[in-house]
RNA sequence: GGAGGUGUGGCCGAGUGGUCAAUGGCAGCAGACUGUAAAUCUGCCGGGCUAAGCCCUACGGUGGUUCAAAUCCAUCCACCUCCA
């Protein structure tokens, strides 16, 4: 079956949309222009490792450009390195990383296989594993594959250098992850290879590996790693700053909202499809007070919340925002308990998990974070003594509690 | 095979017998300011106790020396470097 593809031109722009490195862009037209003519579509290889859980907005960068390609009508693989997870990625790290086990593998690649369709087209996605003919190369071909390599080559890599230089440990299975991602390029026979800015290097083994396979190299795209939260680092679970995909409507609203402005212009360019003049038109605007920054946040917001929730549920977050944090007001849905007989105010917040100990909570109460019914205390010890209404208990500016006491 | 080094709170990193719940930085939390931002300023930042105080736990593990140990000794573990 033959299938009609658009426009090269077209296609080129979409594809190399918020892309970092394209290696290289003749070929990748020349390639292109041979599938439309031929109405043959291209593989498309993704790697991914199997270490990461639960996927984030970092991760739907690389998944949207995955979904470009789908869009354009190409043969998308998703492929779960699930034998090179047995090694870890060097890629940046200064130290050797732990090896997963097959357990935590297993467990990895069905959250993947979840989450990757909240932005991937299900029926038009394939998912691979690369154990599927690495473990069927056998030391024998691991070592021929370690072969056309060398410890000159793999050490002009950064990382590896300056842990070098460092005198930081080198395994030597680490030597082998860029080889076998690249051996995986070979066995898919991939036509482009996508990853994180961060593994341009790796790319290019493929591409070396395949040309001394006889093969025509993969072309190499790679988007940018996403800030996080903070405005600094890149977005990661570790550190904190990131929006689960599968995250409350509420938390992927006001997490956006939480994002320094300048970063808006990042997340607009590579977490939506708006056309890239239309962004710098309205980066002007800002600019000259046009808009006020929050509309155009709270937009990005609302936008991406409706993506992943859907539009009710993005409005109803929307609309909680305002009311709760710029106008102070309360939330929709506020949680509730209930205690026996008077209580401190501090023990209450600690045994109720509005503070992480009871300490945490005296220092809050302290601190003037609490307020009770609208009114700020500041005595931990203050007594909460029975009465018919639920007190209101607030702790800094997001935590709620309505609180019986009996 | 030989020689040496390192292991401190979420992270980095000081501290080499008491004044150390442990300097400093980052991260985090809270307050002020705002647009819930950012930047900035301020405070907090192991736990328990109705507390300007007391107690418990903590400096890789275990055991010891000492009135007193993160600091000294022994031993074990982990990691690293150099020489061969």
């Amino acid at each position: 079956m033959s299938i009609d593809f658009p426009p090269v031109d077209e296609q080129l722009a979409l594809i190399s949309r918020g892309a970092v490195d394209l290696i290289d862009h003749d070929q990748l037209r020349s390639k292109l222009e041979r599938s439309r003519e031929s109405g043959t579509p291209l593989t498309v290889k993704t790697g991914f490792d199997a270490s990461a859980p639960d996927l984030h907005f970092g991760h739907s960068v690389l998944l949207r450009k995955m979904k470009h390609f789908q869009d354009l009508g190409h043969r998308v693989i998703f492929l779960i390195g699930d034998f090179t997870a047995m090694i870890g990625d060097p890629t940046g790290k200064k130290a050797t990383r732990p090896q997963l086990t097959a357990e935590e593998v297993n467990a990895n690649s069905e959250t993947y296989a979840r989450q990757v369709f909240h932005v991937l087209d299900r029926k038009r996605t394939e998912i691979g594993y690369n154990s599927k003919w690495l473990e069927a190369l056998g030391s024998a071909g691991i070592i021929k594959l370690a072969g056309r390599y060398t410890l000159a080559r793999m050490m002009e890599r950064d990382d590896f250098r300056k842990r070098f230089r460092e005198n930081q440990a080198i395994s030597i299975h680490e030597l082998l992850y860029p080889l076998l991602q690249g051996y995986d390029s070979i066995a898919l026979e991939a036509d482009v290879e996508l990853g994180g800015s961060d593994q341009l290097v790796n790319l290019l083994v493929g591409r070396d590996l395949m040309k001394e396979e006889g093969l025509e190299p993969q072309v190499v795209l790679t988007v940018p790693l996403l800030v996080g939260l903070d405005g600094t680092e890149k977005m990661s679970k570790s550190l904190g700053n990131a929006i689960g995909l599968e995250d409350d409507p509420s938390e992927i609203f006001g997490r956006t909202m939480s994002i320094p402005d300048a970063l808006m212009w990042d997340w607009l360019l590579l977490l939506t499809d708006e056309p890239e003049d239309a962004i710098a038109d309205k980066k002007k605007r800002v600019t000259s007070g046009e808009i006020h920054p929050k509309a155009l946040k709270q937009d990005l917001a609302r936008r991406l919340t409706a993506r992943y929730q859907g539009e009710e549920a993005a409005e109803q977050a929307l609309a909680e925002f305002e009311k709760v944090f710029a106008q102070g007001g309360l939330p929709d849905d506020l949680p509730s308990a209930t205690t026996d007989g008077e209580i401190a105010l501090g023990r209450a917040l600690s045994q109720l998990e509005l503070a992480a100990s009871n300490r945490e909570a005296q220092r809050l109460v302290k601190q003037g974070a609490v307020s009770v019914d609208g009114d700020r205390l500041t005595d931990p010890f203050a007594v909460l003594v029975p009465r018919s209404e639920p007190y209101l208990l607030k702790v800094g500016k997001r935590r709620f509690l309505n609180l019986t006491v009996q």
